[in-house]
DNA sequence: GTCTATATGAAGATAGAC
DNA sequence: GTCTATCTTCATATAGAC
């Protein structure tokens, strides 16, 4: 994951691979039938992950409050995950077709989970908005934009950063007009 | 442009880029020194296009005027260069370092356009916002996102997927509370 | 300014010993 | 399950003829 996302998929050798867990580049032979299923392996098993951490945080509340706990999820979990975020991404070119379809899948159903939330509010009147599906997707672009620029030294914490996104989205979504 | 876009920067040959137009190998050489450079300079190339092109639209307006103007611009300039915009992100990392200072630099200097756009709304009382440098890059991930999932023969035109995100974009300044 | 030919190195993957 | 050795292919870049 870590060589991948710094160095780029096709950039990385199954030498590089090896050298990096400490065993001789046949060997890994044993663990992956070539390079690109272990690409696959790495991206369906960071979609799994999001998925069902998400899965864990979801409650049956107010749009609002919904709302507010896929966003606060969003950023927390992608900025523990940069590298595999960055390369889901950025490899999906290099899987086979019927590998892209899975991994399109899972992240479609992420974004449907964003998306009903609006459409639930938009319903209940809580958000003005106009497309729920155009929604998610610029709030989803906008939450995983931090990690494009975040530094652990920079000038805001985390948690500052988190509260400041949180209060975009609730603008964006118009709630409380 | 369109090899590297397809199919990233370490995976397209210089053999590749030749055949794509029309010579053999060894005659890019009389061209670009080395493969870097000439990634380099087609980055470098689009980054003097975007500056170029968003001064020509640049006026002296009121601000909420002034952000409706590069969001749709930016939009629309995103759209008809979806290669650059790609690799732009994505091949950053396999630029020397000086290269890369360079092309940072340019972006910068085109998120601090927005920036200063949303400073003035700040002052001027028409904006409520938090933070003007964060949701700069908030808005521009935001529009930029509209690349990963637009499709021509998608359910909304561009004309109306314009008209969606400039009205995110004036909810998430606050403007008219 | 383009070509063919080539120098040099490294890639993915496999074979077979231990 | 790991190793060394190797097959085969392809990479960037250069040399020198035309």
């Amino acid at each position: 994951m870590q060589l991948f996302a710094e160095n780029g998929y096709a950039a990385v050798s199954m030498r590089q691979i090896a050298a990096k867990v400490g065993v001789q580049a046949g060997a890994l032979y044993n663990y992956t039938p070539d390079k690109q299923s272990l690409l696959f392996d790495l991206l369906k098993g960071h979609m799994d992950d999001l998925l069902s951490a998400r899965a864990e945080g979801r409650r049956d509340d107010a749009p609002a409050k919904q709302l507010e706990a896929f966003a606060r999820f969003h950023i927390r979990f992608h900025h523990a995950r940069k590298e595999a975020v960055f390369i889901s991404y950025m490899e999906l070119r290099n899987l086979t077709p019927e590998n892209f379809e899975t991994i399109e899948n899972l992240r479609r159903r992420y974004e449907t989970d964003l998306s009903d939330i609006l459409e639930a509010g938009q319903k209940s009147g809580d958000f003005a908005i106009d497309d729920p599906k155009i929604a998610s997707l610029a709030i989803i672009a906008m939450l995983t934009g931090v990690n494009t620029w975040y530094r652990d030294d920079g000038r805001l914490s985390l948690d500052e950063i988190e509260q400041i996104y949180w209060r975009m989205v609730q603008n964006l979504v118009a709630s409380g007009r």
